[in-house]
DNA sequence: CTCCTGAGTAGCAAAACAGAACGCAGCTCT
DNA sequence: AGAGCTGCGTTCTGTTTTGCTACTCAGGAG
């Protein structure tokens, strides 16, 4: 099976991973969540290959993940903003980035991501909708949903 | 700057990237979770190559994400399964689901996550642990932690 | 014995990648 | 006006990483 075939596949983690699944594309949607918006700070905070970095940013573009806007600073450039779509790609990381802090932070968590305001920290949590309470993968039960065609994945 | 040498840099986001952000990884975590735990299973399932099944199945061992236990169906043979510290890459999944659903399943949710007992779907919420609402992007502020060396990220 | 099956290895061609050099348009300095 | 700088790419060359197909190897079944 070729991998791009997978982008077919009925499967809402399997298809995610089509696009985001490689070394870089998630760590410059992380960059442009800490307000990164450029090609050169893009090139420079990361160490990408400014080659490897312009077709990341052309994919995350034509996946709407974000959209290059023009503006000024003399002639026309452009600027790398995080869409809806890129938006909400938040909880992915802050589940990243619990699992870092766990498995991965010997001195420990390098950042805290603060609730404003409040001052508290902010965790991505498996709640069920339903009773509210919060879930482990033990509790959770795949169904075949409207999208399934024949086998369930 | 070689891929590698990001494990070294102090970030949780990042750090986790280096290990989970390939092609494969985390299809391979996926289908330990829907319960596959023998090479050809895995191998079958993903389409992925014998070699590349064989060198990600044994980092996700030296990771200690999965183990690998032997079992007896005639002479030894070994299975992997999901260790604690792969038990809670689950939120991690249920995240890229969450945004698999809804920006990449135009016929519907192919899967859905029940809630054991009581029915309702789960989902990854950002949630503050003290005050315990619900929060977006926009309500996190990033801070230095104790792990932070100089430069945050 | 010989075949079958599960779990890998080996070897090679194709794709992805890193890093450095180059292109280019407008700006700034002289 | 011309020289150099800046931001954003593109091109080129060589290295890694992948995918495929074929092979091995050990035990059990016929």
């Amino acid at each position: 099976m070729r991998f791009d075939d997978l982008a077919e596949y009925p499967c809402s983690i399997t298809r995610p991973l089509t696009v985001l699944g490689d070394r870089w594309t998630l760590l410059i949607v992380k960059q442009a969540f800490a307000g990164v918006r450029r090609f050169e700070d893009f090139h420079q905070s990361l160490g990408i290959s400014r080659s490897r970095l312009t077709d990341r940013l052309d994919r995350l573009v034509e996946q709407e993940i974000l959209s290059r806007e023009p503006y000024r600073d003399g002639r026309t450039r452009y600027e790398y903003r995080l869409t809806e779509k890129g938006h909400a790609l938040y909880p992915i990381l802050i589940a990243l980035r619990d699992w870092g802090d766990t498995y991965m932070a010997p001195d420990g968590p390098p950042v805290r991501y603060i609730h404003r305001g409040c001052g508290g920290e902010v965790h991505a949590r498996l709640t069920c909708e339903v009773c509210g309470e919060e879930a482990t993968a033990r509790d959770v039960l795949p169904e075949p949903g409207p999208g399934a065609v024949g086998h369930a994945a």
